[in-house]
DNA sequence: GTGAAAGCGCTAACAG
DNA sequence: CTGTTAGCGCTTTCAC
């Protein structure tokens, strides 16, 4: 007997109650004992799970969420990306709830009818798709990334004070030629990474340069291009603020290439905290960012706004700075 | 307006035909031209999807497939799981296919009802789920494993044959003392990769030794301790086959710090030909195996077996051996 | 080619 | 606390 044509119908049968009945003991709700042993017992004899698009038809929920990450050449090499598929995808399998994931590309396909709500990672290139899940109400939170739409859920981290934080650990190094390797400036965070940066300076009194700023896509082979650039001169600097620890451990590959020594001669902040780049002999100095919190608060949130529409969160989480060898006084 | 609540009543009425046409125009069926574009028409207009699972409920698709992998400390970093994953997804991705993933870790809350078909991967640790899918008679494949049940299709790779040739190379090239380092032998792909090597040895006339064969969890970590048992004796190796790329860079790094000169005095094989290896200066000689092929043979069998159910599919796809740098003649 | 109508399996009133 | 019943939005006969 295919256990896939067992029905609702069916438990109520055998367990001798009515289909509501049945329906009540899988949504938990107050059942005489007698009854709640009764349709347990059918329910495990006849192996019997809801067909959960019938149960949604009819009001109930799915126990899935959709998680939307915009696509980009290299997003399985991605520590962030996977960071954030895993929090998500750990944290609902500890609750039994499923992921429903959607890689966006270019074509916006995703269902929103088979998920009871969704977390938007970031948002570039998918503007459109956001206005589309705002429209249709379905509860959604966005990660990652301000949203100037005062209904929406966020909970982003202060890439700011991030950037603002490693760039002033230097300058109390007595660091004066800062650089800084920042990412695509489409990406939110590597915008406001630069900011934090860029006021680091200017507050402590620092004038900025023009050639000390230098943009990659994150990815080491740019970082590679732009270090190249900045030790093409005489006034190269004496420490490096990065927008990733990928990015930064390419400029610890290019400093023991050409020999300058680290951090004697050249000082290093990553970004990330990525156990990835803790091979090797020196352990980058780095500023973690909290992904994990960031998931597990959107999920909260998600779950709340489930049960009932709530007020909109807009949370923003703090970065910590990790102190470790790739930073020493000048 | 919501357009979360607009229904195929709606567009009937707003395209004034009565909603099976709507319905037929939803699934491609046969319809009058004019109509057609009436419909067209107001689906456009009132930007109209249809819900999933009402349709299915009635009987349609849900236009998303199932994966699911077994979970393991680390499938995050491990190449194969995000290949997988990354393989998945995008080729679904371009069939307007969506992706419901599902980690396994010890419960079995996979949503059956939620997908059309499912792709298994690996089944380690979730031989019970395997049945039940199996029983649900869902439209399933699995991959990378050999199912007995000869209701089951499948398609792997023959792991065996690439252990076999990895080690033939290494033998041609004059070396006797020849080491493995598997996977965990309770993964079917390592215990053939390790079968392989010691048929390639027999064939050749070389006597295996059992402290030549030593098993890791696939990790660096576990790499490097079974590095300093290899090479604690006297009669350490001349070459050795890994079970991944992983392994084989840490053999690299070893090598390089017990100034061991590869492939001088060493040779090495990988496999995964994952690119997270190539770095530095030496090429890893590795056996590829074909993972994206892999998934979308996978999902060609699931795309058929939705249509209408097919007899079982068995196939078995071929490594290849990627010549550079770490294997020479002794 | 098209419309009317009967469910698909479940939840949520509503009565008891 | 429990059973009866009316849909949820869609696909699919079955007539026309």
């Amino acid at each position: 007997m295919s256990s896939s044509k067992i029905t609702i119908k069916d438990v109520a049968k055998r367990a001798g109650v009515s289909i509501a009945t049945v329906s009540r003991f899988i949504n938990n709700a107050a059942l005489k004992e007698s009854n709640r042993k009764k349709v347990e017992k059918a329910v495990k004899e006849l192996n019997y799970h809801p067909l959960l698009y019938a149960r949604r038809l009819a009001g109930g929920k799915l126990d899935t969420f959709g998680l939307i990450i915009p696509g980009y050449e290299g997003i399985f090499y991605s520590f962030y990306a996977l960071e954030i598929i895993r929090g998500v995808a750990t944290t609902l399998g500890e609750k039994g709830v499923d992921l429903h994931l959607n890689i966006f590309w270019n074509k916006d396909n995703f269902k929103t009818s088979l998920v009871d709500g969704v977390i938007m990672a970031d948002v570039i290139g998918n503007q459109d798709q956001l206005k589309r899940l705002v429209k249709e109400e379905i509860p959604l939170v966005v990660i990652n990334k301000k949203i100037d739409d005062k209904n929406v859920n966020f909970v982003t981290i202060d890439n700011f004070r991030g950037g603002y934080e490693a760039t002033e650990f230097l300058i109390h190094h007595g660091h004066k030629r800062i650089a800084h390797l920042s990412g695509d400036l489409r990406v939110e965070c590597a915008k406001d990474r630069l900011e934090g940066y860029k006021s680091a300076l200017e507050k402590n009194g620092i004038k900025k340069k023009a050639n000390y700023i230098k943009t990659t896509n994150f990815s080491r082979k740019e970082a590679r291009g732009r270090l190249e650039e900045l030790f093409s001169g005489q006034d190269s600097p004496t420490a490096i603020f990065c927008c990733s620890d990928e990015v930064a451990s390419e400029v610890l590959n290019f400093a023991e290439e050409k020999s300058i020594e680290v951090p004697k001669k050249l000082n290093v902040i990553g970004f990330d905290d990525n156990p990835h780049c803790l091979y090797g002999n020196l352990m980058l100095t780095t500023v973690r960012q909290p992904l994990m919190t960031m998931v597990q608060e959107a999920i909260k949130i998600l779950d709340s706004n489930i049960e009932t529409k709530k007020p909109p969160q807009r949370v923003v989480l703090n970065t910590e700075l990790i102190i470790r060898d790739t930073v020493s006084f000048l």
